[in-house]
DNA sequence: CGGATGATTGAGAAGTCTCAACCGTGGTGG
DNA sequence: CCACCACGGTTGAGACTTCTCAATCATCCG
């Protein structure tokens, strides 16, 4: 059992975007340890129907939740950027019904459901900032079901690249408006919904258009606001900077996780 | 603030479906009170954006969780049926980002947080409980993702069709093969991303095949393994008597809900 | 250089949409 | 009691998006 204070410190920070934590909290969830585990492009970390004794934290790289169905195709119902705990939910539900897979080479941490136990037991803001991390994923799963219904393939992937802009922003992982996605056509084929040559003409049709460029597997999004409308993106349903956040002094204790 | 017992209990023999309750825990469930209110068809009884004190508990009727876009068109990410406590989440996140809305006629009963939350600390069984619940909501969003992505038509009504089957018998209102399902063919346009017409058109086809027949606003599957399979339907994802429910005495604490 | 992987292009097929008209039923008012 | 209206469901025809399948191209790496 190895530990990593870098990708825990990013776990922190995300909770921080959506809730307050004291010191102490910030502290307790930053001694936090986990088995590290390297994972290949496409390769699982759980699989459907398994029984689990910890959650996932993405430290590096991009992860999937995915379901395979009858004839090999794939599924994607979720993308989880570093910084993010890939299920929390089972904590709860131990036995997982769909699986978790990396997308690129990605750096996975397995922390204990009892170490999480423990911290939620312990500390009431950490209970509450973990029920907001699970409210901001069934939400941005709602927002993912939205997306499918009824919009062209161009509106779709519109949304997807914003939504993940956003969120390699808020993980610091570069701009809303310049991050890396490196990922395949045939994985964002997988998320929207739509055959991977399609994936190719769509981002074609984006291009042509003066929306975005990509240069190897890095997006630039050169008309934001162009793009937002387009997809009708609308990052409120990200539940950060939310009314609900409380706010206070947490420009102060941010800074418990930027000293490690 | 008045109070029905009814509502509360369906709630709570939900609840006991994917999780144990001792005595105690299930007496203070059924002490929830909450105020009943009639909701007409298409009335929208929480709005997005509005900040709330109180979660919603169906007690009569379909609810749905939907999103108005731009255009006037509605989509839906979530139907509940009656005994499902709409929005948990907004005990955590009490500022909503989507609106919940009555699809026929519906009893709502709205139990304010503060007296769940006093359950949730004052009984560790009940606090699982509502995580499994809110785990299991969001494995259904999951799920309805699944369903949208690449699929034809006829699949994704059929997997629809035998999700609330399913869930309509475990809320004891109906069989999974013969029960209500009151709602428009519009409502069923938006919960699948198609138009109504196609609607029409796909119920037409499910009819001529012998899959199911409908009378008025009940639903008979004629060949419920006919409809699952070509829906690639699975309940597993309900998570409902999987391996992680503690049924431990189950049967006999069910009692304690029977009697009322 | 050769092979593997992923991206692109093309052409025809299939599914779904749009729009408009029509039908059936239940409720309302004369 | 019947005429009418409102609403939701059904039908039809043409248009559009997306799919399928196959071939070609580009890039990276051994």
């Amino acid at each position: 059992m190895s530990s990593d204070a870098a990708p825990v410190s990013r776990f922190v920070r995300r909770l921080l975007s959506r809730s307050a934590l004291d010191v102490n909290e910030q502290q307790a969830l930053l001694r936090l340890s986990g088995q590290v585990a390297q994972m290949r492009p496409n390769q699982e970390f759980v699989t459907a129907g398994e029984t689990v004794d910890h959650s996932c934290l993405v430290a590096d790289g991009l992860a999937a939740r995915h379901d395979q169905v009858g004839d090999g195709a794939r599924r994607y119902t979720a993308f989880y950027v570093p910084g993010d705990m890939c299920d929390l939910d089972s904590m709860a539900c131990p036995t997982t019904v769909s699986g978790l897979l990396a997308l690129t080479a990605t750096t996975i941490l397995r922390v204990p459901h009892v170490e999480l136990r423990r911290l939620v037991d312990g500390y009431p803001g950490i209970a509450l900032a973990f029920s907001r991390d699970k409210a901001a994923e069934a939400s941005i799963r709602a927002e993912w079901t939205r997306n499918l219904t009824r919009k062209p393939a161009r509106a779709r992937m519109a949304h997807l690249i914003c939504e993940m802009g956003v969120r390699m922003e808020l993980a610091a992982l570069g701009a809303r408006h310049s991050f890396r996605l490196d990922v395949a056509q045939q994985h964002l084929a997988e998320a929207l919904g739509i055959t991977s040559v399609h994936v190719s003409r769509t981002l074609q049709s984006l291009r042509s258009t003066g929306l975005l460029r990509t240069k190897s597997q890095r997006i630039f999004i050169e008309d934001w606001s162009g793009l937002a409308s387009l997809g009708r993106f609308d990052s409120s349903y990200l539940l950060v900077d939310g009314p609900d956040r409380a706010f206070s002094q947490n420009k102060l204790r941010q800074r418990v996780v930027r000293r490690l």
